[in-house]
DNA sequence: GGGGTACCTGCCCGATCGGACAGGTACCGC
DNA sequence: GCGGTACCTGTCCGATCGGGCAGGTACCCC
């Protein structure tokens, strides 16, 4: 790999990387790729977010390379400790490499102040130039999670957001409880049910309860 | 790492390994652990199903690392190519080595051939005994992927398993459509649609299409 | 031939749904 | 106070669902 002009902001002139990802064949495999670039020099992991928080808090990296699915805690975790990062840390740029591309990872990601969002089966110097790219500060998403957020700037106008109690309603719904029951469960007439079930449709774009609950369950409301 | 009493079948002592898996990083990560055993030689590594079968008939290797989840084509290929590899070369040991535990792709696996199911987030140490286990023609499976076989066991009597038919009204059913609909699609009468429908509710355990709908798409059936 | 399965169809009926009306209370920000 | 939102309730009605009944064809395996 040929080096690039810029010049990175690390003590030796040297990007700073720290690996924040649960699984060793993972962080063994980026610790040997990123070695063989002579500008950039991995110098700590992490396997979970409580480890991630006190080695940036200590190393201070340039980049931190962070798989939002850490094994332990919830599937947030990983989101959230994007947060914190960026927002104790503004000038630690953080670059998502993660496994699957899901819609609403991405745009949370970009939300939580992520720099970059790359697919791990992206080839090595495709990541290698993306790492450089977040260090310049600049944006670094792969085509499919550039196109995730293109189609979300689209059709952002539309958010289905329910309320506590449209979601309270439509998982008694995935349990194929009728009306009538689930107002006996939440204390509310079989009436007022209705009006929250046909709400929530109207918010996932559904024409009946069983479209709703397959949009919601695709979305991870439920 | 300590040497192991048995003996493996490879041409000097070792064993020849193949890595299939479509991440650069993984292949690169698996390699840089594999190299410090003595006992073992990656010998090639495949990206795709068709690259793989071409690989592992030139080759022939002792053991296959197998990620089920190669980015192109379906998402049974990496079970498929499993599939033939077994039947094909009985003597190549095949691990599955892959990023999430699924119960249906575990059980699909074992079915299939594998001797060993491995998730990819164990550390170097439990991969590198699952590789010696296979070779030993024993199986090798974490204690996640066990766990789920032995429930599948113990809960196997009743299995959805949907026929062709289902899995069509199952699927226009979650878009919302009504009997009458879908039958027009499938061009079958109406009283057909709910006929399938009540199969469908049964098989799932639901007692509305709402929760049929659910439950398969928590079981990943749409 | 008998048994198993997937598949298809009809009729009937009460329960439920989806939607269109028309109301109400409570809280919050400007 | 006024607008906005979330929440709650009712009545009416046609469409749809869920389930029970009874039948059919076709295929494969033993």
């Amino acid at each position: 790999m040929n080096r690039q002009a810029t010049r990175p902001r690390a003590e030796q002139g040297q990007l700073s990387i720290v690996l924040v990802d649960d699984h060793a064949i993972v962080r063994q495999g980026l610790r040997s790729i990123l070695d063989r670039e002579d500008d950039m020099r991995v110098v700590g992991e992490a396997t979970t977010a409580t480890e991630a928080r006190a080695v940036l808090d200590r190393l201070r990296p340039d980049i931190v390379l962070l798989d939002l699915k850490l094994g332990t805690g919830s599937d947030t975790e990983g989101l959230e400790l994007c947060s914190e990062i960026t927002a104790n840390h503004p000038e630690i740029g953080v670059l998502v490499l993660t496994t699957f591309l899901d819609d609403a990872y991405v745009l949370e990601a970009v939300h939580r102040g992520a720099k970059g969002y790359v697919i791990k089966d992206v080839d090595t110097s495709a990541l290698v130039s993306a790492i450089r790219t977040v260090a310049r500060d600049e944006s670094a998403f792969d085509s499919r999670s550039a196109s995730v957020m293109a189609r979300s700037i689209r059709t952002a106008p539309e958010e289905p957001a329910l309320t506590e109690r449209e979601q309270g309603v439509l998982e008694l719904l995935a349990t194929g409880l009728s009306n009538r029951i689930v107002g006996e469960r939440l204390f509310i007439s079989e009436t007022t049910v209705k009006f929250h079930v046909r709400n929530i449709m109207r918010k996932l774009g559904a024409a009946t309860r069983a479209e709703a609950v397959y949009e919601a369950s695709k979305m991870g409301l439920i």
